[in-house]
DNA sequence: CGTACCCGATGTGTT
């Protein structure tokens, strides 16, 4: 055990004490009091179901729970197990916490360090994550929670990213739909807490029911960024929707700001971005004319079928200073990405649900400065099918964010007048947006 | 519509 834990840990009068000391310790100025009632909740003896918009700082509420429970406890061998859906997150938080001093490892099928592997076994890791086909489907890892180390240190079960649970759980990832399973193998006294940005009332009520959590607290933030203005706008071609975008970059360059251009179908990536190589001609490259490599565009795309290594590529430069721009992509740039400067974000045609909207759009202004969300109507391109909650809002012409944000826990809809948050709120009155008028 | 993970088959390069 480390001094400073040792420290943290002798020194502790009190729950908000300890885990203000571990959250400083693993690197976080201050504690947020939404993150100090998940903490203190869970602690409490509560499932919790927490609902954190975007860059909030979710991580904090789990990571910092070994630290809490040894110093309550009084031991140094409390486990955190955290169920994540994503491969490439979890080997993120496992790198920022060892770096941060608190020991993390991570169980997937491409994990074959064999130390690592029987230090997660011994329990000489703090916080253990898993893919949720690690945990559940193979026999080896299913049987580690009964083991003695793990029934006897186990503190807390943490299911990252919960809206998964549903929105793939029904067919794409059947397996999430059985993570209540885990709770067998566990003692009954390990608490369940669910972490996600974006959830309706609706949605969170039914994660809690396919995961038999026992009345939970819920600690909801609305996802509502008060920095992002809402817009949707008719066109009639792909030409018309992105002349303004191509004047943007001819004229701004390497200063333009970073966007993403979502697509609901994978031609329609190729499309866009054909139509901007076209438009952009020798400008596409920084400088000019440059070899057409991915560390001189200016424009890219992300999906699935994308070379890994350029993926990765894309993932590093759109989160530093770069030349990239412009990011075309389908849902495949999601979750787990953390880029602070995006600034605007564009649909090609509407996702599926709100849901799904505001996770996209939730990726702008991540620092604070004014973004824009912009949903392009553009009659050549085909809608997908949508849930009724996208129809309404397209079909709406009362305010976009009360639209978007009613049906989430904790929006408060009085604004300040005049109200610039959307295109309905604010057309007229704001001389920037006079550009996107429908 | 498009999203991931896992595993086993097939291929590639090194001893």
């Amino acid at each position: 055990m480390s001094p400073t834990i040792l420290n943290m840990t002798t020194s502790c009068g009190n729950i908000d004490t300890c885990s203000k000391a571990a959250a400083n310790f693993l690197g976080y100025a201050s504690l947020k009091q939404e993150q100090a009632t998940v903490i203190n909740q869970f602690l409490f003896g509560k499932d919790v179901f927490a609902v954190l918009p975007t860059g909030f700082g979710k991580t904090l509420c789990y990571a910092c729970l070994p630290l809490v429970f040894d110093a309550v406890l009084g031991t140094d061998r409390s486990i955190v197990v955290v169920i994540s859906p994503l491969v490439s997150i979890m080997k993120d938080q496992t790198d920022t916490f060892n770096k941060r001093g608190l020991a993390a490892a991570f169980v997937s099928g491409d994990q074959n360090n064999e130390v690592v592997l029987k230090g997660v076994k011994a329990g000489a890791y703090k916080l253990v994550f898993f893919t949720p086909e690690m945990l559940l489907l193979n026999k080896h890892w299913r049987c580690l929670l009964k083991s003695d180390v793990y029934a006897s240190n186990i503190c807390a079960l943490v299911i990252d990213e919960a809206h998964t649970v549903k929105k793939w759980g029904d067919s794409f990832r059947k397996v999430m739909q059985r993570i209540v399973e885990v709770r067998s193998l566990i003692p009954p006294s390990v608490h369940m807490m669910c972490l996600t940005a974006t959830a309706t009332k609706s949605l969170r009520e039914e994660v809690i029911a396919i995961l038999g959590m026992k009345s939970p607290e819920v600690i909801a933030v609305s996802p509502s960024k008060l920095n992002i203005t809402f817009m949707i706008k008719k066109f009639d071609n792909i030409q018309e929707a992105f002349s303004p975008l191509v004047s943007g970059l001819l004229k701004q360059r390497g200063e333009f700001p970073r966007t993403i251009i979502y697509c609901q179908r994978l031609p329609e990536c190729g499309r866009i971005y054909r139509h901007l190589r076209y438009c952009l001609g020798k400008q596409f490259t920084e400088p000019v004319d440059a070899p057409d490599l991915p560390e001189f565009r200016l424009v890219d795309m992300f999906h699935s079928s994308v070379d890994v290594e350029i993926k990765e590529y894309i993932l590093k430069s759109f989160t530093k200073p770069s030349h990239l721009r412009v990011v075309i992509a389908t849902v495949a740039f999601g979750m787990g990405i953390d880029c602070n400067d995006v600034h605007q974000v564009f649909h090609v045609g509407p996702p599926e649900d709100i849901e799904c909207y505001i996770q996209e759009t939730g990726r702008a202004g991540r620092d604070g400065d004014k973004s824009l969300a912009l949903l392009m109507l553009i009659k050549e391109i085909r809608m997908i099918h949508i849930d009724p909650s996208m129809r309404n809002y397209i079909k709406s012409s009362t305010c976009r964010r009360d639209c978007l944000f009613q049906n989430f826990e904790g929006y408060n809809p009085i604004k300040s007048t005049p109200c610039l948050c959307c295109d309905v709120c604010s057309l007229g009155q704001c001389e920037e947006l006079q550009q996107f008028s429908i």
